[in-house]
DNA sequence: GTAATGACCTTGG
DNA sequence: ACCAAGGCCATTA
């Protein structure tokens, strides 16, 4: 019943590389739909109801910054994923993050 | 059917 | 440079 918008966004975020992070603009940018990045936001709250789930924890906003990481059940659950995707994290915040940015236009170069 | 909310981004003061 | 407000689209109440 989900939107088609959800699940495109679910298979972007499906397709982010292991130890990368992008932001949910891009997503939207790459969908078409950049004005409506608060959709992927939105549908990020149904990637634990899909299946498989979806990697949400390497989706953060446009600042790096982890701000969905109390939609994880738990505040340090997208922390603790990120750092075992090698990811640091620095005060709730991606490091490196414009190195560890994977935007889905240029890599996917649709 | 109308009103309010949201894991955001852009622009104005 | 910093702070505030608006916009955008879909879901939920």
């Amino acid at each position: 019943m989900e939107s088609d918008f959800f699940d495109m966004v679910f298979q972007v975020v499906r397709l982010i590389p292991k130890g990368r992070v992008t932001s949910y603009g891009a997503i939207a940018a790459y969908l078409g739909a950049k004005s409506s990045s608060r959709l992927v936001g939105y549908a990020m709250n149904n990637a634990h109801a899909v299946k498989p789930k979806v990697p949400a924890h390497r989706v953060v906003n446009r600042n790096g910054v982890l701000t969905g990481k109390h939609h994880f059940g738990t505040p340090t659950r997208m922390q603790e994923l990120l750092e075992k995707e090698k990811i640091k994290i620095k005060n709730d915040q991606v490091v490196d993050f414009e190195k560890k940015f994977w935007d889905p236009m240029t890599e996917l170069a649709l």
